[in-house]
DNA sequence: CCGAGACATCGACAAACGTCGATGCGTACC
DNA sequence: GGTACGCATCGACGTTTGTCGATGTCTCGG
């Protein structure tokens, strides 16, 4: 259950009509997942780098924290499908799921557009 | 407290570079504000609405959930800079704050067009 | 086969969160 | 003035979250 297939399409929050209960409680856990200060560095940094992806030991040297407060992280922001896993060798390298940012910029996509 | 005057620009999360820790750690409320099912529905019906704002006594017919429990959601999303409060008579109206559904439009704009 | 290194997982703990019932505070109407 | 109503606040609760140290698993080199 870590991979979300059916994660894309959703209502943008303007968009005339509100999001149903439904559709939120299938963004949200995006949204939650991205909703703190490490999760989105560590997103920064995978999408920011030249290959798109970034390999866990360099990440571990990024934050003041410990090896397994970022593998846990990294856990949440791959069980919410934001994120692809990688294991080369010894090595595990993760990189950012473009569909899924994808589907949290069409949400305030639109919204963004709203009166002056 | 309660109203944040710099929520504005921020890096977006692929633009070349990282963003850096304090900024992550100036987006990372926005985001926890509203990654919560009930208060994405809750913008959701504000900026959906008509005339670009609701009362609170329509927002709580909406839900399963105690009055009490919408007034705190709302104090959520009005503390982190999202809504605006307006009391008029009896009644208080909510409208969402543009500017920062931009800033987190901004967040996540150039991040979709990542690497096909 | 054995040791070392890279990540993941486990168990624990404090802090934060979502929800509720009860209560307080304004405002309007009689 | 009293009463009813709309909304905020308070106190309490179970649950979830972020972090850590310790331990497990896998892979590679000797």
């Amino acid at each position: 259950m870590t991979s979300d297939a059916g994660l894309a399409c959703c209502t943008p929050l303007a968009t005339g009509a509100a999001m149903s209960a439904a559709q939120a409680e299938q963004v949200a856990p995006l949204l939650k997942a991205l909703a703190d200060s490490v999760r989105l560095r560590l997103v920064s940094l995978i999408a920011a780098s030249p290959s798109g992806e970034a390999c866990v030991c360099d990440l571990n040297d990024a934050f003041d924290l410990t090896q397994a407060t970022i593998s846990h992280h990294l856990k949440v922001l791959h069980s919410a499908g934001l994120l692809d896993r990688d294991k080369r060798g010894v090595w595990v390298y993760y990189a950012v799921r473009p569909a899924a940012l994808a589907a949290v910029a069409n949400l305030f996509d639109t919204a963004a557009l709203a009166p002056a």
